[in-house]
DNA sequence: TGGATAATATTGCATATACAAATAGATCTT
DNA sequence: AAGATCTATTTGTATATGCAATATTATCCA
Protein backbone atom coordinates (compact mmCIF):
# COMPACT_ATOMS: atom_id res chain seq x y z
CA UNK A 1 0.00 0.00 0.00
CA UNK A 2 2.60 2.19 -0.48
CA UNK A 3 1.66 3.11 -4.28
CA UNK A 4 -1.11 5.86 -4.69
CA UNK A 5 -2.61 6.02 -8.26
CA UNK A 6 -1.98 9.64 -9.28
CA UNK A 7 -4.84 10.12 -11.33
CA UNK A 8 -7.25 10.04 -7.60
CA UNK A 9 -4.70 11.53 -5.42
CA UNK A 10 -4.58 14.85 -6.47
CA UNK A 11 -7.06 15.77 -3.73
CA UNK A 12 -6.48 14.03 -0.31
CA UNK A 13 -7.53 10.81 -2.03
CA UNK A 14 -10.92 11.87 -3.31
CA UNK A 15 -11.99 12.37 -6.47
CA UNK A 16 -13.89 15.21 -7.43
CA UNK A 17 -17.30 13.82 -6.52
CA UNK A 18 -17.38 12.84 -3.79
CA UNK A 19 -15.07 15.93 -2.69
CA UNK A 20 -18.09 18.08 -4.65
CA UNK A 21 -20.97 15.71 -2.09
CA UNK A 22 -19.23 16.07 1.02
CA UNK A 23 -18.13 19.66 1.10
CA UNK A 24 -20.09 21.83 -1.23
CA UNK A 25 -21.40 24.47 0.47
CA UNK A 26 -23.85 25.94 -1.84
CA UNK A 27 -25.51 22.29 -2.07
CA UNK A 28 -26.08 22.84 1.82
CA UNK A 29 -27.36 26.04 1.95
CA UNK A 30 -29.78 25.36 -1.46
CA UNK A 31 -31.24 22.34 0.58
CA UNK A 32 -31.59 24.62 3.28
CA UNK A 33 -33.48 27.31 1.31
CA UNK A 34 -35.99 24.90 0.02
CA UNK A 35 -36.51 22.96 3.20
CA UNK A 36 -37.07 26.32 4.95
CA UNK A 37 -39.29 28.37 1.97
CA UNK A 38 -41.72 24.86 2.33
CA UNK A 39 -41.78 25.57 5.94
CA UNK A 40 -42.73 29.56 5.50
CA UNK A 41 -44.79 29.11 2.65
CA UNK A 42 -47.13 26.68 4.23
CA UNK A 43 -47.66 28.56 6.89
CA UNK A 44 -48.48 31.79 4.75
CA UNK A 45 -50.42 30.13 1.58
CA UNK A 46 -53.73 30.74 2.93
CA UNK A 47 -52.89 34.45 2.60
CA UNK A 48 -52.51 34.20 -0.78
CA UNK A 49 -48.48 35.50 -0.02
CA UNK A 50 -45.20 33.89 -0.61
CA UNK A 51 -42.24 33.29 1.75
CA UNK A 52 -40.16 35.78 -0.52
CA UNK A 53 -42.93 38.62 -1.15
CA UNK A 54 -43.28 38.44 2.81
CA UNK A 55 -39.65 39.62 2.81
CA UNK A 56 -39.79 41.70 0.06
CA UNK A 57 -42.57 43.77 1.43
CA UNK A 58 -41.38 44.02 4.69
CA UNK A 59 -38.32 45.81 3.11
CA UNK A 60 -40.45 48.08 1.39
CA UNK A 61 -42.01 48.58 4.38
CA UNK A 62 -39.26 49.61 6.25
CA UNK A 63 -37.32 51.53 3.48
CA UNK A 64 -40.38 53.84 2.75
CA UNK A 65 -40.81 54.67 -0.57
CA UNK A 66 -37.88 53.37 -2.19
CA UNK A 67 -36.39 52.35 -5.81
CA UNK A 68 -35.68 49.05 -7.30
CA UNK A 69 -32.00 49.63 -7.37
CA UNK A 70 -31.77 49.85 -4.02
CA UNK A 71 -34.04 47.09 -3.00
CA UNK A 72 -31.98 44.87 -5.44
CA UNK A 73 -28.40 46.51 -3.64
CA UNK A 74 -29.96 45.74 -0.02
CA UNK A 75 -31.55 42.17 -0.89
CA UNK A 76 -29.08 41.01 -3.44
CA UNK A 77 -31.57 40.76 -6.20
CA UNK A 78 -31.52 41.51 -9.62
CA UNK A 79 -33.38 44.12 -11.10
CA UNK A 80 -35.34 41.88 -13.54
CA UNK A 81 -36.06 40.13 -11.28
CA UNK A 82 -37.62 42.91 -9.01
CA UNK A 83 -39.60 44.11 -12.03
CA UNK A 84 -40.94 41.15 -11.98
CA UNK A 85 -41.93 40.31 -8.56
CA UNK A 86 -42.83 43.78 -7.63
CA UNK A 87 -45.38 43.54 -10.54
CA UNK A 88 -47.11 41.01 -8.92
CA UNK A 89 -47.19 42.82 -5.51
CA UNK A 90 -48.62 46.38 -7.54
CA UNK A 91 -51.32 44.36 -9.01
CA UNK A 92 -52.24 42.76 -5.07
CA UNK A 93 -52.14 46.13 -4.05
CA UNK A 94 -49.96 45.74 -1.14
CA UNK A 95 -47.40 48.27 -3.19
CA UNK A 96 -48.13 51.07 -5.00
CA UNK A 97 -45.69 53.67 -7.22
CA UNK A 98 -45.35 57.06 -6.21
CA UNK A 99 -44.57 60.29 -8.29
CA UNK A 100 -41.67 61.99 -6.60
CA UNK A 101 -40.62 64.25 -9.86
CA UNK A 102 -37.15 64.27 -9.25
CA UNK A 103 -35.58 61.01 -11.40
CA UNK A 104 -37.51 59.87 -13.96
CA UNK A 105 -36.45 56.25 -14.69
CA UNK A 106 -39.17 54.67 -12.85
CA UNK A 107 -41.05 55.27 -10.05
CA UNK A 108 -40.29 54.61 -6.09
CA UNK A 109 -42.54 52.19 -4.21
CA UNK A 110 -44.53 51.93 -1.47
CA UNK A 111 -46.46 50.05 0.83
CA UNK A 112 -50.44 50.46 0.85
CA UNK A 113 -52.41 50.31 3.81
CA UNK A 114 -53.81 46.79 2.44
CA UNK A 115 -49.99 45.51 2.28
CA UNK A 116 -49.73 46.95 5.96
CA UNK A 117 -52.99 45.30 7.07
CA UNK A 118 -51.86 42.26 5.22
CA UNK A 119 -48.30 41.95 7.06
CA UNK A 120 -50.26 42.80 10.64
CA UNK A 121 -52.36 39.40 9.87
CA UNK A 122 -49.87 36.90 8.76
CA UNK A 123 -47.71 38.11 12.44
CA UNK A 124 -48.82 34.79 14.03
CA UNK A 125 -48.12 32.66 11.02
CA UNK A 126 -45.28 34.34 10.11
CA UNK A 127 -44.27 33.54 14.09
CA UNK A 128 -45.60 29.87 13.54
CA UNK A 129 -43.23 29.06 10.38
CA UNK A 130 -40.40 30.82 12.54
CA UNK A 131 -40.87 28.25 15.55
CA UNK A 132 -40.98 25.44 12.98
CA UNK A 133 -38.20 26.65 11.55
CA UNK A 134 -36.32 27.29 15.06
CA UNK A 135 -37.15 23.16 16.39
CA UNK A 136 -36.13 22.04 12.58
CA UNK A 137 -32.71 23.50 13.14
CA UNK A 138 -32.42 22.73 16.63
CA UNK A 139 -31.28 25.15 19.00
CA UNK A 140 -27.88 24.91 18.17
CA UNK A 141 -28.44 25.15 14.34
CA UNK A 142 -30.81 28.45 14.49
CA UNK A 143 -28.14 30.24 16.61
CA UNK A 144 -25.62 29.50 13.74
CA UNK A 145 -27.71 30.36 11.05
CA UNK A 146 -28.24 33.71 13.52
CA UNK A 147 -24.17 34.55 13.59
CA UNK A 148 -23.87 33.28 10.27
CA UNK A 149 -26.32 35.53 8.87
CA UNK A 150 -25.21 38.76 11.22
CA UNK A 151 -22.32 37.61 10.24
CA UNK A 152 -22.21 38.70 6.18
CA UNK A 153 -25.89 38.66 5.41
CA UNK A 154 -27.53 41.47 7.49
CA UNK A 155 -30.65 42.20 5.30
CA UNK A 156 -31.50 45.41 7.00
CA UNK A 157 -28.63 47.33 6.08
CA UNK A 158 -28.52 49.95 4.00
CA UNK B 1 -42.42 55.09 31.77
CA UNK B 2 -44.37 52.47 33.89
CA UNK B 3 -47.58 52.09 31.14
CA UNK B 4 -47.16 50.22 27.94
CA UNK B 5 -48.88 50.13 24.26
CA UNK B 6 -50.40 47.03 24.54
CA UNK B 7 -51.19 46.78 21.03
CA UNK B 8 -47.24 47.41 20.45
CA UNK B 9 -46.27 45.30 23.66
CA UNK B 10 -47.13 41.87 22.62
CA UNK B 11 -43.24 40.88 21.13
CA UNK B 12 -40.53 42.99 23.18
CA UNK B 13 -42.09 46.18 21.81
CA UNK B 14 -41.95 45.48 18.25
CA UNK B 15 -44.04 45.52 15.46
CA UNK B 16 -44.23 42.30 13.48
CA UNK B 17 -42.60 44.56 10.45
CA UNK B 18 -39.51 45.18 12.43
CA UNK B 19 -39.68 41.77 13.92
CA UNK B 20 -39.71 39.85 10.93
CA UNK B 21 -36.68 42.50 9.29
CA UNK B 22 -34.43 41.82 12.22
CA UNK B 23 -35.28 37.83 13.15
CA UNK B 24 -36.30 35.89 10.05
CA UNK B 25 -34.36 33.27 9.70
CA UNK B 26 -35.85 32.32 5.86
CA UNK B 27 -34.63 35.86 4.78
CA UNK B 28 -31.61 35.32 5.55
CA UNK B 29 -30.86 31.75 3.79
CA UNK B 30 -32.65 33.37 0.65
CA UNK B 31 -30.04 35.86 0.60
CA UNK B 32 -27.55 33.21 1.36
CA UNK B 33 -28.61 31.41 -1.37
CA UNK B 34 -28.64 33.94 -4.11
CA UNK B 35 -24.87 34.99 -3.47
CA UNK B 36 -23.71 31.89 -3.23
CA UNK B 37 -25.32 30.53 -6.39
CA UNK B 38 -24.13 33.82 -8.06
CA UNK B 39 -20.34 33.04 -6.97
CA UNK B 40 -20.97 29.12 -8.46
CA UNK B 41 -22.55 30.61 -11.14
CA UNK B 42 -20.39 32.68 -12.82
CA UNK B 43 -17.24 29.63 -12.38
CA UNK B 44 -19.64 27.53 -14.27
CA UNK B 45 -20.93 29.31 -16.78
CA UNK B 46 -18.20 28.74 -18.88
CA UNK B 47 -19.39 25.11 -18.92
CA UNK B 48 -22.93 26.01 -19.65
CA UNK B 49 -23.61 24.05 -16.30
CA UNK B 50 -25.78 25.68 -13.72
CA UNK B 51 -24.90 25.22 -10.07
CA UNK B 52 -28.22 23.35 -9.01
CA UNK B 53 -27.85 20.96 -12.30
CA UNK B 54 -23.75 20.05 -10.93
CA UNK B 55 -25.78 18.88 -7.61
CA UNK B 56 -27.86 16.94 -9.25
CA UNK B 57 -25.14 15.72 -11.37
CA UNK B 58 -23.13 14.52 -8.49
CA UNK B 59 -25.90 12.60 -6.68
CA UNK B 60 -26.59 10.64 -9.58
CA UNK B 61 -23.33 9.74 -10.34
CA UNK B 62 -22.64 8.68 -6.48
CA UNK B 63 -26.46 7.12 -6.55
CA UNK B 64 -25.44 4.92 -9.57
CA UNK B 65 -28.65 4.14 -11.22
CA UNK B 66 -31.89 6.00 -9.21
CA UNK B 67 -35.26 6.70 -9.69
CA UNK B 68 -36.13 10.69 -9.43
CA UNK B 69 -38.44 9.85 -6.11
CA UNK B 70 -35.22 8.97 -4.68
CA UNK B 71 -33.29 11.76 -5.76
CA UNK B 72 -36.48 14.01 -4.72
CA UNK B 73 -36.34 12.32 -0.91
CA UNK B 74 -32.10 12.88 -0.45
CA UNK B 75 -32.36 16.35 -1.95
CA UNK B 76 -35.70 17.57 -0.74
CA UNK B 77 -36.76 18.20 -4.18
CA UNK B 78 -40.26 17.81 -5.68
CA UNK B 79 -41.11 14.52 -8.22
CA UNK B 80 -41.91 17.31 -10.90
CA UNK B 81 -39.18 19.77 -10.29
CA UNK B 82 -36.55 16.63 -11.20
CA UNK B 83 -38.80 15.89 -14.22
CA UNK B 84 -37.97 19.20 -15.95
CA UNK B 85 -34.60 19.36 -14.28
CA UNK B 86 -33.52 16.02 -15.55
CA UNK B 87 -35.00 16.35 -18.60
CA UNK B 88 -32.35 19.25 -19.58
CA UNK B 89 -29.71 17.23 -18.31
CA UNK B 90 -30.52 13.92 -20.23
CA UNK B 91 -31.00 16.73 -23.83
CA UNK B 92 -27.21 17.56 -22.81
CA UNK B 93 -26.14 13.90 -22.65
CA UNK B 94 -24.95 14.33 -19.16
CA UNK B 95 -27.43 11.78 -18.17
CA UNK B 96 -29.37 8.87 -19.57
CA UNK B 97 -32.33 6.52 -18.41
CA UNK B 98 -31.90 3.06 -18.08
CA UNK B 99 -33.82 -0.01 -18.51
CA UNK B 100 -34.31 -1.80 -14.91
CA UNK B 101 -37.41 -4.27 -15.82
CA UNK B 102 -38.55 -4.25 -12.70
CA UNK B 103 -40.69 -1.27 -12.08
CA UNK B 104 -42.84 0.52 -15.25
CA UNK B 105 -43.26 3.59 -13.40
CA UNK B 106 -40.59 5.57 -15.48
CA UNK B 107 -36.77 4.35 -15.34
CA UNK B 108 -33.90 5.33 -13.32
CA UNK B 109 -30.89 7.62 -14.32
CA UNK B 110 -27.45 7.21 -14.62
CA UNK B 111 -24.50 9.62 -15.51
CA UNK B 112 -22.87 8.94 -18.66
CA UNK B 113 -19.18 9.14 -19.76
CA UNK B 114 -19.72 12.61 -20.96
CA UNK B 115 -21.37 13.50 -17.59
CA UNK B 116 -18.29 12.21 -15.80
CA UNK B 117 -15.88 14.12 -17.93
CA UNK B 118 -17.67 17.47 -17.17
CA UNK B 119 -17.26 16.77 -13.95
CA UNK B 120 -13.41 16.28 -13.98
CA UNK B 121 -13.58 19.50 -15.99
CA UNK B 122 -15.09 21.55 -13.64
CA UNK B 123 -13.05 20.61 -10.50
CA UNK B 124 -10.94 23.04 -10.27
CA UNK B 125 -13.73 25.92 -11.10
CA UNK B 126 -15.65 23.92 -8.23
CA UNK B 127 -12.77 24.80 -6.58
CA UNK B 128 -12.53 28.14 -7.16
CA UNK B 129 -15.96 28.82 -6.51
CA UNK B 130 -15.65 27.46 -2.97
CA UNK B 131 -12.52 28.84 -2.04
CA UNK B 132 -14.48 32.52 -3.32
CA UNK B 133 -17.32 31.45 -1.17
CA UNK B 134 -14.94 30.55 1.94
CA UNK B 135 -13.54 33.93 1.25
CA UNK B 136 -16.62 35.77 1.40
CA UNK B 137 -18.09 33.68 4.58
CA UNK B 138 -15.25 34.11 6.55
CA UNK B 139 -13.59 31.64 8.32
CA UNK B 140 -15.55 31.32 11.06
CA UNK B 141 -18.57 32.32 8.32
CA UNK B 142 -17.68 28.82 6.52
CA UNK B 143 -17.11 26.95 9.85
CA UNK B 144 -20.71 28.00 11.09
CA UNK B 145 -22.44 26.87 7.89
CA UNK B 146 -20.92 23.52 7.92
CA UNK B 147 -21.67 22.46 11.17
CA UNK B 148 -25.36 23.61 10.43
CA UNK B 149 -25.33 21.47 7.52
CA UNK B 150 -23.44 18.54 9.42
CA UNK B 151 -26.61 18.86 11.60
CA UNK B 152 -29.54 19.02 9.94
CA UNK B 153 -28.40 19.15 6.10
CA UNK B 154 -26.51 16.22 5.66
CA UNK B 155 -27.18 15.99 1.50
CA UNK B 156 -26.02 12.61 0.96
CA UNK B 157 -27.87 10.57 3.79
CA UNK B 158 -29.77 7.83 2.37
C1' DT C 1 -25.40 72.93 -25.77
C1' DG C 2 -24.81 68.61 -27.81
C1' DG C 3 -22.70 64.24 -27.80
C1' DA C 4 -20.65 60.63 -24.84
C1' DT C 5 -21.25 58.11 -20.80
C1' DA C 6 -23.62 56.39 -16.75
C1' DA C 7 -27.60 54.83 -14.28
C1' DT C 8 -32.34 52.82 -13.97
C1' DA C 9 -35.72 49.92 -15.58
C1' DT C 10 -37.74 46.60 -18.69
C1' DT C 11 -38.01 42.63 -22.03
C1' DG C 12 -36.57 38.23 -24.01
C1' DC C 13 -34.90 33.98 -22.78
C1' DA C 14 -33.65 30.15 -19.81
C1' DT C 15 -33.53 27.56 -15.50
C1' DA C 16 -35.33 26.43 -10.65
C1' DT C 17 -39.02 25.50 -7.81
C1' DA C 18 -43.60 23.73 -5.90
C1' DC C 19 -48.67 22.58 -5.71
C1' DA C 20 -52.60 20.41 -7.74
C1' DA C 21 -54.36 17.40 -10.83
C1' DA C 22 -53.91 13.76 -14.11
C1' DT C 23 -51.70 9.46 -15.71
C1' DA C 24 -49.86 5.03 -15.43
C1' DG C 25 -48.02 1.23 -13.28
C1' DA C 26 -47.75 -1.81 -8.84
C1' DT C 27 -49.86 -3.99 -4.95
C1' DC C 28 -53.25 -5.55 -1.96
C1' DT C 29 -57.68 -7.61 -0.78
C1' DT C 30 -61.17 -10.48 -1.01
C1' DA D 1 -58.92 -12.04 -11.11
C1' DA D 2 -61.46 -7.45 -10.49
C1' DG D 3 -61.60 -3.49 -7.97
C1' DA D 4 -59.54 -0.52 -4.64
C1' DT D 5 -55.56 1.58 -3.16
C1' DC D 6 -50.97 3.07 -3.25
C1' DT D 7 -46.75 4.74 -5.68
C1' DA D 8 -44.00 7.08 -9.37
C1' DT D 9 -44.12 10.28 -12.86
C1' DT D 10 -45.72 13.92 -15.72
C1' DT D 11 -48.44 18.21 -16.99
C1' DG D 12 -50.59 22.63 -16.10
C1' DT D 13 -49.96 26.74 -13.73
C1' DA D 14 -47.59 30.17 -11.10
C1' DT D 15 -43.67 32.37 -8.83
C1' DA D 16 -38.46 33.17 -8.31
C1' DT D 17 -34.23 34.07 -10.29
C1' DG D 18 -30.39 35.90 -13.37
C1' DC D 19 -28.00 37.26 -17.84
C1' DA D 20 -27.95 39.78 -22.07
C1' DA D 21 -29.82 43.20 -24.67
C1' DT D 22 -32.67 47.19 -25.06
C1' DA D 23 -34.90 51.57 -23.87
C1' DT D 24 -35.12 55.68 -21.35
C1' DT D 25 -33.58 59.18 -18.51
C1' DA D 26 -29.50 61.68 -16.05
C1' DT D 27 -25.21 63.42 -15.94
C1' DC D 28 -20.85 64.86 -17.47
C1' DC D 29 -17.76 67.22 -20.31
C1' DA D 30 -15.68 69.50 -24.00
Amino acid sequence: MTKTEPHKRLNHGKGIIDQIAHECLLMRVRKLDRVLTGIYDAELRPFGLKASQTTLLVFVAKAGPVRRIEIGKCLCLDPSTLTRNLKIMLTNGWIQEIADGEDGRGLPVQITVQGRDLLNQIGPFWRKAQTRTEKFLGNDGATLLRKLAANKMEVSSR
